[in-house]
DNA sequence: TCGGCAACTGACCCGCGGGTCATTAACTAG
DNA sequence: CTAGTTAATGACCCGCGGGTCAGTTGCCGA
């Protein structure tokens, strides 16, 4: 909400501020129910200013994802690439960042449930967001079990052929918090703890298997 | 679609029948775009005849929940009440069901991805799925594990205290075959496969931890 | 056969909200 | 100071679809 006398001209800074309120407004209503309307308002300008810099609601929402979604990825993919430790140590450093960054940050995870209810519809944005984000993911998870399996830290196994079931817990978690959180919340430490441990090691004792 | 001469009196049939309309209109328009006409259509009624029998279209969503997604769970629930063997096996069964009923049933996943996407809204919904459905099948993960670490076969750790954990790969298959199917198909085989592996013995390898 | 009940119909009502555009006024160059 | 440019405004348009209800007709019991 910004506050300002009426009928600024302030060109520059208009997108950044529409999108922010954009991203409250999705991230309260979801996208059906956001209101373009309220998005103005929010960002202390009428509704035609928004029509100025964003021809429709569907790219106001792709323009969220580009922004505010790569950058999360970038990081771990710099963060893995430095690494100097186990990759064990780098995994678990990988999934907290993700659960710091993803499940408990309220914008990131009400866009991720936007992509995932109205991401069919726009088939654009789900190929951007698979090419530019999940391709990108998995080829670092790929590249972390390589080096993990060659260091002897790792088992080889059918796991090493989808590196992004690593991360799979940790959907279900997003969806726990966007879903039954007001009926029972999600101990989010507890889950990650235990989603840490569960790859790590598995459910089979030593002398099974 | 129905066919059938118009005008019949069929109070008894119409109930299951718009049921089904209604759950194909939802798999392939999703909730929000489905039409109550459309449903009508399908069914071979009019549109003010779905209004006898359904107040709102939350109503028919709510019903569908319970007709459709519920038997999967009570076939679990009986599967692991009765079992024999190890309880390594009956996970695997257990999730494998889960897979084939949930995950590759189009019905279904469309039915769990209107869940995700408008469960929020609806909060009596979210409450009746956790309510009916979840706390049971958390249940019988816990009463599996309990009885697979007594047995000896499983190791006990934080995974115990969070059993839904060991579904969470699931979910990120569901949502990975509504989203971006269209972009890369995902090898369902293959990721039940590297889920029930994964879940069972990690990826270290055994000379490690 | 015929009344009357209630299942069924679909034209209609109406609120909503995405998107438009004629008008207004902030800023600037000269 | 003024005229020209263009950012900003918000009343309006319009299609859509959820939900209604007065009228129609199938069916059954007498």
């Amino acid at each position: 909400m910004v506050k300002a006398k009426r009928r600024e001209r302030r060109k520059d800074d208009r997108p950044a501020e529409i999108l922010q309120a954009a991203v409250t407004e999705f991230a309260e209503q979801g996208f059906a129910n956001a209101k373009i309307q309220s998005i103005a308002t929010r960002a202390g300008v009428a509704k035609g200013t928004v029509y100025l810099y964003f021809t429709t609601k569907e790219e106001i929402f792709e323009a969220i994802v580009r922004d505010r979604i790569q950058p999360v990825f970038a990081v771990a993919a710099t963060m893995s690439q430095q690494w100097q430790g186990s990759q064990a140590d780098l995994l678990r450093r990988i999934i907290t960042h993700f659960y710091g960054q993803m499940i408990e940050n309220d914008e990131r995870r009400m866009i991720l449930k936007t992509l995932i209810s109205e991401g069919e519809r726009f088939g654009e944005l789900a190929a951007f967001y698979h090419r530019e984000i999940l391709v990108g993911a998995r080829k670092m998870l790929r590249e972390l079990i390589r080096k993990g399996i060659e260091a002897g830290e790792f088992r080889d196994g059918a796991y090493a052929k989808e590196p992004m079931i690593l991360v799979g817990p940790a959907i279900f978690a997003a969806i726990w918090k966007m879903t039954f959180d007001s009926v029972e919340k999600l101990n989010t430490k507890r889950w990650l703890a235990a989603h840490l441990e569960l790859i790590l090691q598995g459910v089979l004792s030593k002398s099974s298997s």
